[in-house]
This record gives C-alpha cells, structure tokens and sequence, in this order.
DNA sequence: CGCGCGATTGATTCGGCTCAATAACTGTGG
DNA sequence: CCACAGTTATTGAGCCGAATCAATCGCGCG
C-alpha cells in the first residue's frame, strides 16, 4: 500500500494562498476545511469523466491536471490545465450541466473536493468570493475565444509556438529555462490540435533553429522573443 | 434623419422576458431602466471594438449581432452570435478586461446600453440574478470548449454542416425551413474557420445532395437528420 | 535481455487554401 | 427605369501544409 502523506489542512495549505480562496476568513477557512475531502492520485489516474454531474468542485492542492475532452475519433483534445492553487469542475457545477471535460493527472496530485453546498454558501455570502468566481469565469471565456481565433486561422508551427509560450507562463521555468511540466508528443499535439509526427518534426524545426533545446520530455526556451516572432502574437 | 422608434421601457420590453432580466423585480426593473440608455444601428455597424474598455454591457432589444475577433492576418472570427434578450459585453467587464472582441449588427438592431453600476448592484442585491450570470457565463464556457475540439479535429465539411444546425438552433427556423438570419458567404467562413471559397464549394455539395436548399442569403433546411449525421455531433 | 510503448523519420496522399477569372447582385445617381 | 461601379458569389487550376501510413529506433522497465 501506497504511503499516503497528511491530508492537508485548508489553513496551512499552500495552494489557498495562490487560490480563489485566497481572501476567505478565518472563519470561512475553517468552514471550508471542514467540507472538504482530500485525495490523492497517482500520475495518469483520472479524476472525474466527461459527462458526468458533479456535485463540488476540486481544488488542486498538489500536482498537475489536464483537462480535456474526447472528439469523435476518440481523439482527445486537451481544454486547460490546472496547478496547485486551481479549481476544476466548477464550470459543470455552476451551470449545472453534465462536466463538459475529464480531468487527468499529469504527475502524482492531491486534490481536495469541495461540495456544491459549501461552494453556494461562499458565493451567497461572500460577495468578495463571488466576484471573483466571476471573475475567473470571465477570464477563462476572454482565453477561449482568443484560442478558437487561433485554431481557425494559424498554421501548426504558429500555434505550437504558441503553446510551448502558454505552458511556461502556466507552469514555469526552471533555472535553466525548462519548462515545468513533462508532456508526451502525443499530449502537445492534443493541445495544438495537430498530429503527433507535426510536433516532432516541427520541434526538431525548432531545435535546428536554436529556439529550443529537448531532451526526453524536457523543453528549454533558448530563445523567448523569436519564438514570441514565430508565434504571430502580439496581445 | 432617420425616424427612430421610441426607446423601449424595460418593463414592456419584448426581449426582456428572454432574458437574464427576467426574474427581476418590479423594483429592480424600473431601477433597471432608469440606469439604462437606448441607442438604435443601422445594419453592420460596430457597437464596440476589442480591445477597449466597458463600463457596462448592453442587451440586445431588437435585431441580431455578431461578435468576432480580428486574427493577425486581419481575418475575422466570428466567436458567438446575440439576439433579442442577449447580453454582449459582459465577459470584459466582469473580468475587467479589455474586450475581447468586437461586435457588429447584422441587421438594423436596438440595443440598451447598462451601466456596470446598475449590473454590479443586481448581482449583489438579487442572489437570483447573481446565479443567473454565473450559469450563463459557464455555460458559454462549455460551448467554448466544445468549439475548441471540433475546430482542432473535425474537417471542414463536418464544421460547416453543424454551424448550419447551430445558425437553425441561434436563429430559428422559418415556416419555410430558412434560417432566419442573413450571412455572407464570407461571415459563414468565418463562423466555420475556413475560406469563404470552401463553404461557397461545400453549400453547393449540400445542394447536390438535397440537404439545403440555397436562394442568396436564405438557406432552407431540408434534411435536419442527414445534415446531423454529416456534422457527426453525437451529443 | 527482450518486450512494448513512445519517439523519430521518410514517403505519399489529400483536404483545403490561394490565386485568378467570371458572373451575379446591390445600391446609386442620372 | 436603366447604366455603372463596387461588392459578393461562383468556378477552375494549381499548390502546399499537414495528415496518414509505414518502418525503424530507442528507451524504460519488468
């Protein structure tokens, strides 16, 4: 059996701080502890299936998710990502519609569930939680819409460009400009919305180009501006 | 000078009981329209340009609107449609973002422009109202990441079969079948994220198989089923 | 050490775009 | 009511980006 470590307490935890929990009292922190419920899952373990309802949202206290969702081929097509500090599944809760995407694991995660009673409670009596709810709505909206320009009218090497910009501003550079998070061939082309042999023989482009460097999964931006260039964006 | 027709009280107004306003109270409704400010469009005049800033969002009283981005080759995507009892503008100035995309009337339109006050007041006054924004602005969300897969994976045969069936869903039908809402051949390219070349090819393929009729900008439906099976949408 | 999946590379095909040339249509002014 | 100008729609030819298919390579791991 696999050690689990302490279920994190919402109050100490480091994720709330980065969080849309960030402004809750103290009152409400202990509220919210005391509702929720923390798992913990093993990388590539799926936390909730495309379809079903939802009844809370989860709060990422630990790892990396991906969402995404699975066309008609049965290709899948990843929507978002989701880090320590983030929520999943409120989109399906708030509108009360079935989840519209599953979300996997990308490495080892602890995620803490959150039920709806709890959510609705915040967002009823804490105006401040409430905006920014909206808020967050609104944002992740603004970055749909910029994404569906973007798939109907860049060519591949514009979009992944673009990508491997998304994901380090997502997940971070380290000290030697490597992207923090390890994405198979297959999974940045689920992004790019492209097949897996274009995102090799263009991050070979790449490489040749002295933009990247890429060793197994690991990225390492050479070259930020010109792939900025490359990217076609300007926003 | 054009002969305006009188500015609608929200009261009486025909779009407000389709709207998010509609659960509103007589209170709250004259509240309402005191705050609000009328303004009439010619056809195919711009409302607001991306990239601005809000200070309210305006519901649409009468007529039809796109709104699109503008790619960095100058091409326009159209990103969502609005209609009587819509609201436009709300994403930027919940997130309190620049707007994230223009919009343009496709026929002579009324709109009513509320100020963020008026808005910022309901959703903290009425829980109600509150909830009926958070549920519009995720389901938006799902409908966005919907878009997202089918334009990364689906041919454009397949795309254009279904925005047929979105424009019957938005617009509705006629007697007659025709979609009642008049686009150029172009704005159809850049609702299914093609060129116009393509959709002018592919409604007339449409045609031969007898699955749409075509006069001008009138497209009569004439077999819903097999267009569904083309737009190979299951859910 | 060998199995099996993920990564890579090459060859080929094809959907869909671009470019170019008409044709049809819309609104305008005489 | 017609002629003209400027769009918008249509059709054809050719090209190209990117997908598919096929084969090989190279780990990572049992």
């Amino acid at each position: 059996m696999k050690k689990r470590p302490e279920s994190p307490h919402c109050e100490t935890c480091g994720a709330r701080h980065k969080s849309i929990f960030c402004t809750l009292s103290p009152d409400e922190v202990n509220d919210l502890d005391a509702s929720k419920n923390c798992n913990f899952y093993d990388k590539g373990q799926v936390i909730f299936h495309e379809g079903n309802r939802v009844n809370g949202i989860y709060c990422v206290s630990k790892g990396k998710i991906k969402l995404f969702q699975i066309g008609n081929e049965g290709k899948e097509q990843i929507i978002r990502f989701a880090k320590e500090g983030d929520i999943i599944g409120y989109r399906a809760l708030l509108s009360e519609e079935p989840l519209s995407a599953s979300a996997a694991t990308l490495e080892e995660s602890a995620l803490c569930f959150v039920p709806k009673s709890q959510i609705m409670k915040m967002i009823a009596e804490n105006p401040n939680f409430n905006f920014k709810m909206l808020k967050m709505l609104s944002h992740e909206l603004g970055e749909a819409a910029r994404i569906i320009t973007e798939l109907a009218q860049k060519p591949v090497r514009e979009r992944l460009a673009e990508t491997l910009l998304i994901l380090k501003n997502t997940f971070e550079l380290d000290e030697k400009q490597v992207i923090q998070v390890k994405l198979s061939r297959e999974e940045i082309a689920n992004i790019v919305g492209t097949a897996t042999e274009s995102v090799i023989r263009l991050l070979s482009d790449f490489k040749k180009e002295k933009l990247i460097e890429v060793e197994g999964r690991n990225i390492k931006l050479l070259n930020i501006p010109e792939l900025t260039r490359v990217a076609n964006v300007f926003e």
